[in-house]
DNA sequence: ACCATGGTTAAGTTTTTCTTAATCATAGAC
DNA sequence: GTCTATGATTAAGAAAAACTTAACCATGGT
């Protein structure tokens, strides 16, 4: 009858979990700042304890035997978990520095002109815009806080709603003329898109809509990113479909119009996320209370623009 | 700059596992064979390392702050995860007792009789059949082997097929006569069910097949389990779907038989599963190989049963 | 043939962790 | 309201775990 709670020496397992990893003692006992021979005797004690050989000791270099691999998935994951738990919950180490991940486009086209308006009224907070990580790892980096287009929903951490996001297509005002039909104008006009997340599904969606009116749209024009489309929109490239967000105030100082009286919701919206302890450090406070206030002309801007355009139409995603 | 791998002493992250578990440094103490003091030392540490407190202290109890909760959910999954690791490659420490866990109803109707065999060809070996549990734990029990049936992949466990099962209808063999057309007779036969995993799907196949040769089954009686099934089946009282591997005996002696002309194959399988080094055990590796010779047979009676009803015809799941 | 490298082992030292014992605060019994 | 029993805290010293040092072993590479 075995107690269901013996687990071995936990240091031997640390030690285990990075020998493991680097597949040497004294790479290992490197890390941990100890010398060899400690590594030695840490793992020779887990082997005791577990009965079971877990590296095949070769002349200068060790290997795992297949009980070491087996456990090493187990041990490894575990203390990254660890890791994960405790970094999410430490006191904030640097108090002072504000390090948020940002989706490139809404960085550059919307965040960072306004960033002087938050360095203002907290002066004392050193701001870092981290390039938007591909898993936003908090576990490994001094990342405090995430602007991340989604669902809201990401495992183990907390979010919270920024703005619901609407796309709509726009282009210049010069690519279309008053007078002549909307119709006839439009297969004269090329399409722009970039890579973004829901751009797949957002244009056959359109074009259904538009054959409907018989409205036909025809080439194409593909940039690498939203930045890149804005800039191809302004010159006049094209039409797109945007996020209301980024060009907002380009349609306001009418140097955008949006041709077609249609407007869709954006499968994903914008969040704040971080793991939940982060929310309480008052730097990560006081930027999510200013960026709130910011965005909530957003969401006004948005209202206007629909009760200027009651006629306009919503295309439903589902 | 803090170094991405720098964890608190490991074991105050167990006292606090325990600690946060039960909300009683003493209780915790008690589980880890220690001293109220210990604990309440550990916590301390833990906390200054975080400098985050991760108790409120009241007046003879101690609750979890919401950094608490937030740690606890990560450092319990942590140990939880080594633990099974753990377990998963310790030295077998009852080398002379295997604890399978299977699937009830070929544990009674298929294993059990059978085990008689097992026991001559290794006497020394003690075995103890296990209620199957709900998820298979090998984490907190002293599971050697799990006989499942299901596609093969379980996370973190190896498994290996036994057979490949099938369904076929069968029936007692006074309930058809075979002078009659067998349409007109199916509508008389109730039809009996039990809650196996893939009948769901089986039933709405089958009568879908069935209604294509106009032939109707319409009453129905529903058991427990499959071994009530069988008695059910043996004493007349009506046509199921069975597990081949549990009626093929009952066939060949002609005390079932299959009236309907078609088979299916089942949507499950059944598996030898266990945490990797499990199947190095000697008393695992023993039961393998007789479980694997025994079962043999079923594959054989399976092709001696096509061979005999060339024209049976199989109802394609997918 | 011979370093240099990386792993092992034993002995002794350092560090961590635990116990003991005294102290505090208060919920619950009376 | 007082008393007592419970559970947390703290300091000091004891016990246990972990580490270092140093001598030793095996062998791949020069």
């Amino acid at each position: 009858m075995s107690r269901s709670r013996g687990l071995p020496p936990l240091k031997s397992m640390q030690a285990f979990r990075y020998a493991a990893e680097v597949l040497s003692f004294k790479a290992a006992a490197d890390q941990l700042f100890v010398t060899q021979a400690a590594v030695s005797q840490q793992i020779k004690t887990l082997e005791q304890h577990l009965g079971v050989a877990l590296f095949e000791r070769h002349t200068r270099q060790v290997a795992l035997t297949s009980e070491g691999r087996y456990l090493f998935d187990y041990i490894e994951k575990a203390f990254r978990l660890m890791e994960e738990g405790v970094r999410g919950i430490s006191e904030d180490a640097n108090p002072n520095t504000l390090v948020i991940s940002v989706v490139p486009s809404f960085s550059s086209r919307w965040l960072v002109p306004r960033l002087g308006l938050f360095q203002q009224q907290a002066a004392d907070i050193n701001l870092r815009l981290s390039p938007s990580i591909g898993l936003s790892d908090f576990a490994n980096s001094d990342l405090d806080l995430c602007v991340r287009l989604g669902h809201g929903q990401y495992e183990g951490l907390q979010s919270e709603l920024l703005f619901e996001e609407f796309l709509i297509p726009v282009c210049h005002p010069d690519l279309f003329h008053e007078k002549e039909p909307i119709e006839q104008q439009l297969s004269h006009i090329p399409i722009i898109t970039d890579t973004g997340p829901d751009m797949d599904h957002v244009w056959p969606k359109l074009q259904t809509f538009l054959k409907m009116y018989d409205m036909p749209l025809k080439s194409h024009l593909h940039v690498a990113d939203s930045t890149s489309l804005v800039e191809a929109l302004l010159s006049r490239q094209g039409l797109a479909m945007m996020r209301f967000s980024l060009v907002y105030e380009l349609l306001q100082k009418k140097l955008l119009i949006c041709p077609l009286p249609v407007y869709m919701k954006s499968k994903y919206d914008f969040y704040l996320v971080a793991p939940a302890p982060h929310f309480r450090y008052d730097k990560v406070q006081s930027f999510r209370r200013w960026i709130k206030g910011e965005v909530k002309r957003i969401d006004e801007s948005w209202l206007t623009y629909l009760e200027a355009h009651q006629s306009f139409r919503e295309i439903k995603m589902s």
